[in-house]
DNA sequence: TAACTGTACTAATATTAATAATACAGTTGA
DNA sequence: TCAACTGTATTATTAATATTAGTACAGTTA
């Protein structure tokens, strides 16, 4: 479910912030369902139990999972997050249009690419 | 002309090459016009030399600049590098619609706020 | 009550960016 | 010629931070 990727330059518990968003975004963890427990996830990925501790304070802080002592920590409700996401995204769309727009390119040149990605049927 | 941002976690050699690729690819800087040596770009930054130095090699290493012992270190000739800068946005571009689709947005959803950017007439 | 859970804390280690201090070689202009 | 610039190279040290390690405590569950 986790992979960690020791070339990625980035730390461990924010590539299992990034990944357990993306797994709750996508509903393949569905709400109030438990994740793997800080010390099981630890063995599993070989690592240790505070980085994925760390990774779990974070995800809570951002409002992707509820913790319960001594019950384990669970998806939230992913309805808001994934409107936030998608801002998140379109805002990303904004900035990558400026660059481009910037660097001389063409709205016709750019715009093509995406709509080649989404598929030519609307 | 350089800004160094402490904020910004990626390490400041790297914060420099990225801006000077910028102003090469923008045309600011002129092919064969000089850069600023290497001493003189530290002291202005109130920084090491090592560190412009790192960047001046990456710099170098990716084609943007070259550099001559004794002399300085100048700008390349940029045509091929706004090339590669296009090809990238553009491979960005997709993959953020391929993320964006991933999160079930529509496509007129996604273009929508692209072409605001680029603005309404061709 | 044993075996799980999350949570909290301190200390040690590892990695890497950045600094510091030199040294050497080539260029330039007075 | 030579002082004052350039780039280049090397080694050592410091600073910052991610990660590990170890331990402890509190709540839950079967």
């Amino acid at each position: 479910m986790i992979v960690i990727d020791y070339r990625d330059r980035r730390p461990i518990y924010e590539q299992i912030v990034e990944r357990f968003q993306e797994l709750i975004l996508k509903n393949v963890l569905e709400p109030d369902s438990q994740l793997p427990s800080v010390r099981s996830l630890a063995m599993d990925l070989s690592i240790n139990p505070n980085t994925i501790q760390r990774a779990y304070v974070e995800l809570e802080r951002q409002g992707y999972i509820y913790s319960v002592q001594g019950k384990g920590s669970f998806v939230s409700e992913n309805e808001r997050l994934v409107l936030k996401k998608k801002e998140e995204i379109l805002d990303e769309a904004v900035k990558l249009a400026k660059v481009a727009r910037e660097f001389g390119m063409k709205k016709e040149e750019f715009i093509r690419v995406i709509i080649d990605e989404f598929g030519e049927v609307s």
